[in-house]
RNA sequence: GCCCCCAUCGUCUAGUGGUCCAGGACGGAGCCCUCUCAAGGCUCAAACAGGGGUUCGAGCCCCCUUGGGGGCACCA
């Protein structure tokens, strides 16, 4: 229903696509198991996500692992613990099959050498002979004659049956794309509309390598045509080769999927991609745009998909705080945006902090737990889950639970006494108004907000200092420090005597300041 | 050097030829609330890169310039 409104407001986009978001979707996210998940992963994978769900259709996780070269141990398995941590739960992958495995593409080999020879047969490759220092020799000699680099073309007019009697010899070889020498390509963007490039200016690409796997021009065709995909989201750094993609496909006469090139994220000034250096400065600010530190560093899956969703995608107006299920019903690619965008974290803490607010107590309790643990305290649930609602709005990321209330889970607290002394007073004025607050306190038989602040305020009317003053002096002395939540709902959550101890304890320790 | 992509407030964006002296969000400034810190409410500052066309009319369409980005591997 949503879809078909969609439809209708806004019938052919720009570029003249019927419909695509109605039929159920069948759409991968394929990482390289060489590096971390990061954020313009998560995006796209998000955005595969969204797509599916919203369709009806199916996400699936493919590991493009076929580069022997820079393969990364346990890589993958971040690439899974990454994707489940965010909430973008796939329907086929290589952990939990499917009916178009496998979906490790190590696993696929023999696929990707049949259909690289089908091409050879058919005259859309051919095999190359050229080895690796030939090709660098080629690249030096046309970079000094200024020329464009690409494949001099040497083996592409071989006789047939020479290179196969060479290939039958056992020698070493790889296999390259024909491309056409003439004329234009031209591919079909979604976001983009048509982006044609002269066929002069597109290589003969490796397609198969001498060590016998693809290269990624050659096995993502081939996969996402026999997994059925339907949509293909990807970064624009594609968009070079991507006419080259288009080629091999035709070549096969395998019908395209549409594909939607999501541009790169900026580093924060907008000034190129974010680098090795650039990283390591958002960390020290505790950010970071690796899925793996979000956790550690506070950050709720909600916050982050939420921010990354918005990096590329306009909604028109409303509320654009949005669940997983929420940003489902919104989706809509002809809405993504093909602009770079720089990477913004204060907006990331903004997200956090409104997903913070919007947990019911229970799960908010749940999710700051591990964090107080891991500081070795130990955390009453019962107490905590009462501590929630004191906190819940001061928090921008999850371990900022700690400065505001570990002193709830602590047996003692300790003021720095200079933190006792009121604001233009000095120690022995505060300590006595700290002793005025004990015997005002002390008669209480419970120490609540209700039966606490009002004779607190009538304590404060007397004593003609501001409010500020006197109760700065009972936060210091109960919670240990000078910024906390509330007073006398914090309060509230203590037994009264060891309120009252504290207070007591703050009185000496004015008295020998 | 060659190829490709992109271009609205500082940032993310809405805008699909008149309803735009350009709307929202983050951030910033101010005020209110107030026991600290927040949250919340209200208000303000802040943009169509430049130049040519097309058109009665252009932020929206076309061209050029400029700026930014990406790519030019037996990596993905």
């Amino acid at each position: 229903m949503k879809a078909l409104s969609c439809a209708a407001r806004r019938p052919n986009s720009k570029f003249g696509e019927i419909s695509v978001t109605s039929s159920p979707a069948r759409v991968r996210f394929a990482p390289s198991p060489t590096g971390h998940l990061h954020l313009g992963g998560a995006r796209t994978a998000l955005y595969n996500y969204l797509l599916a769900r919203k369709t009806g259709g199916k996400f699936i996780l493919r590991i493009e692992d076929t580069d022997q070269k820079r393969f990364v141990p346990g890589a993958e398995q971040e690439f899974m613990d990454g994707l489940r941590w965010l909430g973008l739960h796939y329907d086929e992958g290589p952990d939990i099959g499917g009916p178009y495995g496998p979906y490790r593409q190590t696993e696929r080999r023999e696929i990707y050498q049949r259909h690289a020879w089908q091409l050879v047969e058919q005259g859309h490759a051919y095999p190359c002979f050229c080895t690796p220092e030939r090709l660098e020799q080629m690249r030096s000699l046309q970079m000094q004659n200024k020329e464009t680099l690409h494949y001099d073309g040497t083996c592409r007019n071989l006789p047939p049956e020479e290179a196969a009697r060479r290939v039958a010899n056992g020698e070493r070889h790889v296999i390259r794309f024909k491309t056409p020498q003439e004329g234009a390509t031209t591919a079909h963007d979604l976001l983009r509309g048509d982006i044609t490039i002269e066929n002069k200016n597109i290589d003969d690409y490796v397609i198969l390598k001498s060590d016998g796997w693809p290269t990624y021009h050659l096995a993502a065709m081939v996969d996402d045509h026999l997994m059925n995909i339907t949509h293909v989201f990807r970064g624009s750094e594609w968009l070079g080769t991507f006419p080259l993609h288009v080629n091999i496909l035709r070549a096969f006469g395998w019908q395209e999927p549409t594909w939607i090139h999501l541009s790169i994220f900026l580093k924060p000034s907008g000034k190129g991609k974010m680098s090795k250096r650039e990283t390591a400065e958002a960390m020290k600010d505790g950010y970071s745009i690796f899925t793996k530190d979000m956790g550690s560093l506070g950050y709720t899956p909600e916050g982050v998909n939420n921010w990354v969703a918005l990096m590329g995608w306009g909604i028109s107006e409303g509320d654009d705080v949005m669940s997983l299920a929420e940003m489902v019903q919104k989706f809509d690619i002809t809405r993504l945006t093909p602009s770079p965008a720089a990477i913004n974290f204060t907006k990331l803490d903004h997200f956090n902090g409104e997903h913070i607010r919007r947990m019911a107590a229970p799960d908010l309790a749940a999710r700051l737990k591990p964090y107080f643990t891991n500081a070795g305290l130990e955390v009453s649930d019962d107490l905590l889950l009462r501590v929630i609602p004191l906190i819940r709005e001061r928090l921008v990321t999850l371990d900022d639970c700690l400065p505001f209330a570990a002193w709830f889970f602590r047996p003692q607290v300790v003021p720095d006494p200079k933190d006792l002394v009121a604001k233009n007073l000095t120690a022995a004025q505060s300590a006595q108004i700290a002793q005025r607050i004990y015997e005002t306190l002390a008669p209480l038989p419970h120490i609540t907000h209700d039966l606490a602040e009002p004779p607190m305020r009538q304590l404060v009317e007397e004593l003609g200092y501001s409010p500020g003053q006197v109760f700065g002096i009972l936060r210091v002395a109960v919670t240990g420090q000078s910024v906390s939540p509330p007073l006398f709902e914090s309060m509230e959550l203590l037994p009264r005597e060891v309120i009252l101890e504290r207070v007591q304890q703050a009185v000496e320790l004015l008295k020998n300041a």
